[in-house]
RNA sequence: AGAGGCAGGCAGGCGGCCGCUCCCCGCGCGAGCGGGGGGAGGAAAGUCCGAGCUCCGCAGGGCAGGGUGAUCCCUAACGGGGACCGCCCCGGCCGGUAACGGCCGGGCCAGGGACAGUGCCACAGAGAACAUACCGCCGAACGGGGUCCGCGAGCGCCACGGACACGGCGAACGCGGCCUCCGUGGCAAGGGUGAAAAGGCGAGGUAAGAGCUCACCGCUCCCGCCGCGAGGCGGGGGAUCCGGAAAACCCCACCCGGAGAAAGACCAAAUAGGAGGACGACUCCGCCGGCGGCGGGGCGACUCGCCAUCGGGCCGGAUAAGGGCUGCCCGUCCGACGUCCUCGGGUAGGUCGUUCGAGUCGCGUGGAAACGCGCGUCCCAGACGAAUGGCCGCCGCCCGCAAGGGAACAAAACUCGGCUUAUCGCCUGCCUCUCCUU
RNA sequence: GCGGCCGUGGUGGAGCCAGCAACACGUCUCCUUCCCAAGGAGAAGAUCGCGGGUGCGAACCCCGCCGGCCGCU
């Protein structure tokens, strides 16, 4: 399998894991996203979406979650295996595929080294 | 060449890297890997109509409710489409003093019924739907007043006279007449009001007028011809008494059972016990209403709205209440608690439904067109937290001298047929106007 | 997927079986007061969401859009 691929093991698909990783995960935001984080105890990471209807285009919904995934995808050194990912944007009308990516990278980032502070105090 | 209108079409192309989904082939015990192929739209949209498909309902009778509306045709069907008719609007031409009429072209129209009924038509105006009489017109008919004229028997005065006869003037009365005024009356032509004034216009007629009469037009009925038909043309008769609005209620004709792929079918954990029938028992269960929930505004007291009938509690009420028969009524059936017997059902999850169809393209053929028929050809998304994307290069289009910038509206969710709405730019055909050249 | 409701001055809201568009708060001017508030008098402020249609006349009736809100499964 290729480094950078997208299986469907690597997505949250049912109800009940995006609502495990919204009760019990953290929360890390910038003004473009919001990333919701949670142990799954598998080997892999897997990345779920959302987008409310407050974006009210379907394009503009597609074109958003497509960003988010490809950012996904295109970085697994900076997504820590076994967590569950859940990604929503914010400011959706000014969103670009640049800051996107910039911005889950980040956020990404930022959990790290909360982790490692709290890990080593 | 430019501008505008109408009709139709396209929705940038090629390549590289990474990635997704489905199908086929091969390898592998398997996760998967390799190769090949398919992969958003003309509107996929809004959900405004019509169908297919699926389940539910359907003893009977009645009443509601919704939709459509000239005619002919197309279609599986439609509230869709084509053609045609009629009204209206716009432009041009012709006739006419004008009102108006005729012809041609284009546009538009939800376009059945207003003597089946109920209601509406504000303001203005005299009068607004079994009409009306303000200004006005008339003076024919009836009654009355006035001036003038004529006549009448008398009266008074004057004049005359011997007498008879005869004359002039005056006032009142009576009768008649012309004119005029008033009342009763006749009229609806004209003015004025209004969106609309109870056929239009012309002539006769009349006291003045009026379809009162007549010609033409409009209306309606009958007949003839043309057209499948709505209707058109011509002739004759009648009345010209009956406005508008049914996108007010309504009437007539025709159509409509309900829900919708979260429809539905199958397989099927864990947990919990359910359902049906029979028999027995009869006032605790069940039922209804309220205390409710959500949202907007306000600092707040408060205020303004919307929604539901799932469970528990409290208060009050009615008792055969209630429920089913997919809106309601009649009618009809069921109806609590206990015992016994019988039987499996359903949730999470998965599979199917699920993509070959009123299909695409080409040719021929019928038709004025919508569209139909025949033959050949092709297989063209099938997902379900939901696939078409990201980055880059070259070419093409638009803006700009250039650097550079721009390229719309918008993404399938069971599938079709329409309608409506959004849309940068480009191409094709036809028509109109302007300019240039020959 | 199915179904329903609402768009009216700056704000909240009547009118919606057609006939000059109420009302309250707010705004402005004047009076009152030493000043403010309160009170009194007066004034301004509306494409009735948009586009068509019917009709003499449309906020109202009909059709098509736009925007917002809510419910069911």
């Amino acid at each position: 399998m290729s480094l950078f691929a997208y299986p469907k093991s690597a997505r949250l698909l049912r109800r009940r894991e995006f609502d495990r990783v919204f009760k019990a995960g953290g929360s890390w935001k910038d003004g473009d996203l919001v990333v919701y984080c949670l142990q799954n105890d598998l080997p892999q990471a897997r990345l779920g979406i959302v987008i409310g209807r407050k974006v009210k285009r379907a394009v503009d919904r597609n074109r958003i979650k497509r960003w988010i995934r490809e950012a996904f995808r295109l970085h697994p050194e900076a997504v820590p295996p076994g967590v569950d990912l859940v990604v929503l944007p914010r400011n959706a009308p000014s969103l670009t595929w640049a800051r996107a990516e910039r911005s889950l990278l980040k956020l990404l980032g930022a959990r790290a080294r909360d982790l490692a502070r709290r890990g080593t105090p």
